[in-house]
DNA sequence: AGGCGTGATTTGAACGTTCAAAGTCTCGTA
DNA sequence: TACGAGACTTTGAACGTTCAAATCACGCCT
């Protein structure tokens, strides 16, 4: 940077005003300093700006756990819009909350990061409360489940997601139509139950029609068994996860049924493994999310000190991919 | 650290040393600040101290395309890995090789970058180059393709896991097995090749029984269709990936073949969708990978500028994960 | 003529660390 | 008694930026 001030006859913090607040900057010296930038190639430096600044133009993002395809196309998209606006993604790994929050600490305290990015929010989350407390620059994937909203957050509307292939289904000419879900309480899980459950009794549907189990093939191949073995058994199913929706399929197909004629099924999240088995799913639109996550942080990360209501959410429709299981 | 100096009685410069080169100072003394450091919270500031030493602890790795889950394990691993050493991992996202250097010269030039995990490599890679170029510490998963290795590298033994896929079948009694491949020059995909190839030599198997077509699910269903409408038709498969693999089990499962008992199919990769269908399938151990880059990240930070020979390769083996489709 | 405001630029200090060199203390030895 | 060696500690400067305040040049008003 002296180098640069040199040859351009002007002092140092001419250089940074031309980079940093140019308008400050007389236009004949502005093109001077700018000449001489380019001829040597001149960079600022990040920790220097950093170390004086407190500014590290880093987000944070948590690497999920493995196999997640969803929360995988979530931060390809975020890294790769960050980057476009002079931000860089730092990735951590943990198991727990407690974890997650000794992580914000450090990255925090030692890296100066500006934000970060939240996914999987559940109920009880004790990380947001850690980091609004902080006065932390950050937005979730995921709405503050059974709390109200103190910070801003980007979602999909995943009752949305449900109640479209629920009706699908109904179009399709099927009045058995299942949910294969999640344990109460977790949030995620009953709201796309809330989809079924709307969509079905618009047109009285059979709300007891739902089995409740962990995520996992098998207990996707239990689900369904269960559904069709009723008296009256079901001939669709709506799932919360693609997991339990290939689980499904499995029993499905084992038993020789013809998908989407005499039986359907509709999974979440549009993964891999779906589009192999031609399996209908709902799919999660994460560049969009990615997006509104990045636009927030970069209202959050301004407004910081000055301004303290949340910004407005944003809630995302999901849109539902049909192949041959519905 | 000037507040910790004050109240362990001692000069900044002591308590920089009594956490980086703790041998330079008096037991006493040290139990003293050590004793500061802990009343106080005391955490070192990185910028500061990437300033002044041009160290970042931070290693830069490539956000991949999405749906590769293989690099998205290996990312997971290297991250925790990274984290228990001390390092971060930073992102960037690139579509090219042109693209990821000039990613690389940023990273450099202003953010320290201590190092770069480097993903797949490929014939003419132009990345390696400039990195060794310019000094900087890096590794790569994969091998470097048509040139001799002029930096550390860490692999899994494609060939092995191919010829322990044909061997496995020859034990089920096939005698027609062919393989699915990628087009010729492709250096991970010849590799795989020349394991079946040479299983298949040992015993006599017909090497005219392939077929390479591009990475994708109906290029999958193309191979498997040609080869079993041959004269003489192959039985089972071994295939370069798991797209490509479950494209045959597609058209085989269309066709209604008993998977296992008829005909075999082997993937590569054991991606979550070969679990699904219960393909077999050649899986690579990311988690050793992302060890053994770390450690061999660690020597080449640490002999950079001194020594010049390149760290001895690590190709480690990959399993045969067993499932109904051999 | 002198003071004043405004826009453009410079100066000195600071951010929090570590490097290089110099200083102090202790002890064994000539 | 002094001297050098070794162990430990301190001092001043530096890393590359930006902040806050000072300076300068110029035209305008009274």
């Amino acid at each position: 940077m002296a180098t640069v001030a040199d040859r351009a006859q002007v002092s140092r913090q001419t250089v940074s005003n031309a980079i940093n607040a140019p308008h400050l900057v007389r236009a004949e010296t502005l093109a001077r300093v700018q000449a001489a930038i380019d001829d040597l190639g001149y960079r600022p430096h990040r920790a220097a700006r950093t170390l004086r600044t407190q500014r590290s133009y880093l987000i944070a993002a948590r690497m999920h756990k493995v196999g997640s395809d969803v929360l995988d196309r979530f931060l390809h998209a975020l890294t790769t819009r960050a980057q476009a606006q002079g931000y860089r993604v730092m990735l951590f790994a943990e198991d727990d909350d407690a974890g997650e929050v000794a992580s914000f600490d450090e990255l925090l305290t030692d890296h100066d990061l500006d934000a970060f990015v939240l996914t999987g929010t559940h109920v009880g989350d004790q990380r947001t409360e850690w980091l609004a407390e902080r006065g932390a620059a950050f937005v979730t994937f995921g709405r503050p489940w059974g709390a109200t909203a103190h910070h801003g957050w980007v979602d999909v509307d995943g009752a949305a997601g449900t109640e479209a292939a629920t009706e699908c289904l109904l179009q399709r000419g099927h009045r058995r139509i299942a949910f294969v879900g999640w344990p109460a309480g977790s949030g995620v899980g009953d709201d796309r139950r809330d989809g079924w459950s709307r969509a079905g009794a618009a047109v009285g549907l059979d709300p007891s029609l739902q089995r409740a189990y962990e995520d996992s093939l098998d207990n996707g191949r239990q689900a369904c068994a269960e559904l069709l073995d009723l008296d009256d058994p079901a001939t669709a199913f709506v799932c919360v996860s693609d997991t339990l929706a290939l689980g499904v399929w499995t029993e499905l197909t084992a038993r020789g049924v013809r998908l989407g004629d005499d039986v359907g099924v509709v999974g979440f999240d549009d993964s891999p493994a779906a589009k192999v088995t031609r399996l209908s799913s709902v799919a999660q639109p994460v560049d969009d999310v990615a997006e509104a996550c990045l636009r927030m942080l970069h209202d959050v990360i301004g407004a910081r000190e000055s301004d303290d209501s949340p910004p407005e959410p944003v809630l995302l429709p999901p849109t539902l991919v049909t192949r041959d299981t519905t």
